[in-house]
DNA sequence: CACCTTGTTCACGAGTCGATCACCGCCTGA
DNA sequence: TCAGGCGGTGATCGACTCGTGAACAAGGTG
């Protein structure tokens, strides 16, 4: 029984809602406005949820050549979109930093973001799998 | 989802209300005058509320033809309509553009203008206030 | 025919995107 | 503690996308 509109192309990680068909993304209830580029990186990176994807890999699913070395675009790419997911939904964190291996998709459950006791969210280098 | 007494080819987003078999648009008290290409255009975006279209798509679905690469017209209706409901209803915001994407019709909730702490409101990074 | 409305196309300016660079801070190992 | 590798991100710039006023054509009306 398919919902008027074919649009099941629809993929969900934790509250974020993304329309592969229209390009849309939705996070708790907003709106979140990406680029092009932006969306397809999310998408390949939602696709892979909580495996380490590397940057070669990313490159050539979004740009569809072979990341030349010093080549920084999926760093910045990267940067952009965690800029506005933060933005859509302060606190929580979507993409993770594995140093050398590559990036990893991870919707966290919401935490005690409002603690200033524990002020300290410096980085997450407690952070291991 | 139909009210006794609603005919059900009325469609509502926010305070607009549009009479399908009348061509007629209702904005706040006023009446909407617009022109048949306008009005269908504005058809097809309300009837997926939220949802982005892209141009080809609304080529196909107001003009009922192929979109021809170069071919303008959707934003110049799109901005025909822009112009109309503003001066029906200034300041709010219906047509969002979706840069690469298409266009997202999107009545504005209402106008909580500065509050920011608001957690995850509308106020997702794209959408502007 | 003169006039008005509508739809189409053109053209220009403003704004956005994408690629790249540059600089900075963190982490690690010696 | 210092140096080097790695990653985050602001800045820049060319190219492209959009917004929109205006010109033009077609059709309707008196």
């Amino acid at each position: 029984m398919a919902i008027p509109g074919d649009r099941d192309d629809v993929l969900r990680a934790g509250e974020l809602e993304i329309r592969l068909g229209e390009g849309l993304v939705r996070a708790g209830g907003g709106v979140v406005t990406l680029s092009v580029r932006e969306f397809q990186l999310l998408v390949a990176l939602v696709r892979r949820v909580g495996g380490i994807l590397r940057r070669e890999e990313l490159y050539r699913t979004v740009w569809g050549t072979e990341l030349r070395p010093g080549d920084r675009s999926v760093d910045v790419y990267v940067s952009k979109l965690r800029s506005k997911l933060d933005a859509a939904m302060p606190g929580q964190r979507f993409i993770h930093t594995h140093p050398g291996f590559g990036y990893r998709f991870q919707p966290q459950p919401s935490r005690n973001l409002d603690n200033p006791a524990a002020g300290r969210m410096q980085t997450a280098s407690g952070e291991r799998l």
